[in-house]
DNA sequence: TAATTATATGTGAACTCTCACAGTTATTCA
DNA sequence: TGAATAACTGTGAGAGTTCACATATAATTA
């Protein structure tokens, strides 16, 4: 009994492609990278030898000679921020790039940098949980060269980055319970070695202070819904007190409603709730999530587009990219009880 | 005034370590392989050297000569199970792998196997919307020889495959909904173009032809909650007289749920619900979501061990996995009232 | 028309590694 | 101890492309 051997038939090379076209390889070269001083008549020439051979260039061949894969590699230091990878995949495509995943921890930073490098990653978008460089030197000189953007803020340093402005959303939805008529308020913060999560928590004490009101408890989790509801258990244990809780994320919002409910507290009648995101299932919650909307798709687009700016001129001023997000005013906050 | 001009410093190559060692080229090359064939002393003498220039392989002479770029590359069709890229990538490092991802339109499909063929790319795990050859010959010829494993049913077809059983799945949960005592159950269906989302309306129908039951009506929309809602406005349009529907995902039924409260209509109590998928959020959504649970990550988990095996050995039996699906009965199906 | 320039095409070399094979030394066994 | 075998190490060649340069032809100008 035989098994097939798929025969490893050797694929054409620009030297078949010269002898079909009756030219010079290095002619097949110009044309496969669009380079001028070819004339129409032998452009198509190659172009037709190209087709009938279903030539295909050696990738491996132009990496060794160009030192460049087309490739953009984002690092993912945790599962956060996945719902934009698929846009961002996009935006890479049309910009001519692949597009590829490293999801990894911080141990493993310092490997998979060198991995980037030796496989000729043109740009890397890092998405950190917590800070991974003192200063755009350090991390530069980790990244070897590599071309990078921050998703996420990192505030008071000067990574090339895109983020959303964490103070100013925070400050809207601690002012907005403010405004409503919460004196006691609460706090879900996310992971607080986070930049963005570490923003939005200051700026609501920022609020708070300056709104002449002492802060509730705060606790920490970490961003998921599991951890929403158990950092609301844990709130309801310590301090009934509060009348609105400020919440990191639409995520830990709906883990934290399911506590309150359990207890039976109903949201917004016993406590309302802010939080930030605005994730396509808080329009259709019960109640409808009032939250900080940021655009998760437009940040993915931006990171990409800044980082393939850097690409193509590696001088261009480093800057932050800082998109302001917006209060949408839903169902789950209002006036607290008399 | 100059600017810093970052001096492309040559890096290292085995000539160097070799020469650095006291060794050939070649011995180098076994210690990177970790071949035999090399006593210790030699081979630690090699490895100082190569600490000591900091010599990282070149991967693109490696690819250029070896053919292999330990890439296994997600082609997504459609963004709907963008849930796993996380988790595969992991599992994919885990085992050595770098993953790369392609976002494409059908139309795309032929441009980007040639580009992963060029780019060596090892292994291909495939997410189709609707299908994408008529059989596993054809499959294979498109993809000129790369291993592929598809994520989700192709019924009938014989592609090696990671799927849930989603008639087995889609006959729980209809079943459930009869057992419970309806009578009149519609549909909100994904798109039937979509394997799963096919074979769970089949199974839907089905099960109620098996009960002696007549279908309800069946809409169909596209995965998303916006999709549901709007299918579920439309339900109500043509025909309020249902007192369940089978809904092809938890999004949908989020957006269903959303429609329906907009009527006045409440779930379970007016109308039960049975959905798919079981999201984290649809343990803490009000009401907590009735669903046939999948677990995405272990799918994917899967998809990439699956691909890994066929890389290591092209012989292995092509095979279809398949995960068998549990209903999980929460708050959104009680008995219809009478 | 000769000199100058622009355009088109070709040749040699290099990029860095691994494969195939050859040669050398150490080990085993009768 | 000598032959056979195993373990180790080295050399030549080539993988498929692009870069730098050289040459040939065509277009432009004085």
């Amino acid at each position: 009994m035989y098994h097939l051997v798929t025969m490893k038939t050797k694929r054409p090379t620009v030297y078949d492609v010269a002898r079909e076209a009756g030219v010079s390889y290095q002619t097949v070269s110009r044309v496969i990278n669009n380079k001028a001083h070819v004339s129409e008549v032998t452009r198509t020439r190659v172009l037709d030898a190209i087709k009938t051979l279903d030539f295909r260039p050696n990738r491996a061949a132009q990496l060794l000679q160009t030192e460049r894969s087309n490739t953009i590699e984002v690092v993912l230091f945790y599962f956060g921020f996945n719902l934009f990878l698929y846009e961002m995949a996009r935006s890479a495509q049309r910009l001519g790039y692949h597009f590829s995943i490293s999801a990894i921890t911080e141990q493993e930073f310092n490997r998979t940098l060198e991995s980037a490098r030796s496989r000729f990653v043109d740009g890397l978008i890092i998405v950190p949980m917590a800070p991974i460089a003192e200063n755009y030197e350090e991390l530069k000189r980790l990244t070897d060269g590599i071309p990078f953007v921050q998703v996420g803020a990192n505030l008071g340093t000067d990574f090339p980055s895109v983020s959303y402005d964490q103070t100013h959303g925070a400050h809207l939805a601690a002012q907005h319970l403010i405004n409503v008529g919460h004196r006691h308020i609460a706090e879900v913060s996310g992971p607080l070695q986070n930049h963005d999560a570490y923003d939005r928590h200051i700026s609501w004490l920022d609020t708070l202070r300056d709104n002449g009101l002492r802060p509730g408890t705060s606790v920490e989790a970490d961003f998921t819904i599991e951890g929403g509801y158990r950092a609301m258990s844990h709130l309801l244990d310590e301090d009934a007190d509060f009348t609105a809780v400020f919440i990191g994320n639409d995520s830990m919002a709906i883990g934290a409603h399911s506590a309150l409910r359990e207890r039976g507290l109903r949201v917004p009648d016993d406590v309302s709730m802010v939080s930030f995101d605005d994730i396509p299932e808080a329009a259709h919650f019960v109640p409808k999530l009032t939250t900080v909307r940021q655009d998760f798709n437009l940040l993915g687009q931006m990171a990409i587009e800044y980082i393939v700016s850097m690409i193509d001129n590696p001088d261009i001023p480093v800057h932050q990219r800082i998109l302001q997000p917006k209060l949408v005013i839903r169902e789950s906050t209002c006036p607290p009880r008399t």
